[in-house]
DNA sequence: CACAAATTTTAGCCATGGCAACAAATTTGA
DNA sequence: TCAAATTTGTTGCCATGGCTAAAATTTGTG
């Protein structure tokens, strides 16, 4: 009766299985290159600001030790993002710097969006680190035409 | 000279180590809690849908095996979110009730702040499934404002 | 230079959440 | 009823990202 032939009911019904799955794949997914992109943004950053990156400085900023930041730089080595010798300094590859410009960009993208609608400084850079892994490229377009109308 | 005294400079500089450490560390709980999270309001849905709970559920909408979903239960069940016996459908404690009515409530308020700033649906609902557990109480307060102003 | 301090690496531990394969229980239906 | 199908549970494997402790290397100072 009042059911629409196969539309979301909305509230609980959570709908179709097989998309549900999807969504919760994509999320995984993120999850996944999460790390990697935190890495390489700020190996990125601790370069552009100091002229190099080492492990102390990562662990420091993330605050985790110096052994979990060295076993994550193994498999991004492995990955191809971060190029490194023994007892040196950090380094990313053309393809983990490409992937570091993306991410600041989006970063940057997330963050003045959350100013731009009025969430104060700090818990904005705190949302949009969590929040910038998981937003799409659609999302983001509506979030930078937000910032360009509402600006100034 | 365009420097103000100790303001954040800006794009590349980090700022200070303990702050930038705190965010991230932020974010690292979030995710501990993000597969509990998951799990309640799913499991919430599907009683209220369907009147019960079961693994291949869970499994299939989480497009997971289902010896995942028993592994996951497990700890659920010993944090004490989900009371569960054998071969039976799966129940959440009153606290993770609770805990499942906040998550849909988020869920709620970060997918129709998406779609009322004009994220079509689908990836709205994908967006939102990632997003919802990095948004802090504050943000979630300006997504909810903005949602009242802009409704109809 | 030599040695202490700082940094980096390694090794070994843990929990989580993936998986496949097999085992057990329950439900179904002929 | 009872065999087959489905569902659930268990076991053992893997990778990731936490940790501490100890070893190795580099750095810097006296």
């Amino acid at each position: 009766m009042s059911k629409k032939p196969a539309e979301t009911q909305k509230s609980a019904i959570p709908d179709d299985p097989e998309l549900q799955a999807q969504r919760f794949g994509r999320v995984r997914e993120a999850h996944q290159t999460e790390t990697a992109e935190d890495y390489v943004e700020l190996i990125a950053d601790l370069i552009e600001a100091q002229g190099e990156a080492r492990v102390v400085d990562l662990s420091s900023r993330f605050g985790v030790s110096h052994a979990t930041v060295n076993k994550v730089i193994a498999r991004l080595n492995r990955e191809g993002l971060v190029s490194n010798r023994k007892y040196r300094s950090l380094f990313l590859t053309d393809e983990g710097r490409e992937l570091a410009v993306r991410c600041k960009e989006r970063h940057l993208i997330v963050f003045n969006f959350l100013r731009s609608i009025g969430v104060p400084e700090e818990i904005a850079e705190i949302d949009a680190e969590g929040v910038e892994h998981h937003v799409s490229e659609e999302t983001l377009k509506i979030f930078q035409a937000y910032i360009s109308k509402h600006k100034k």
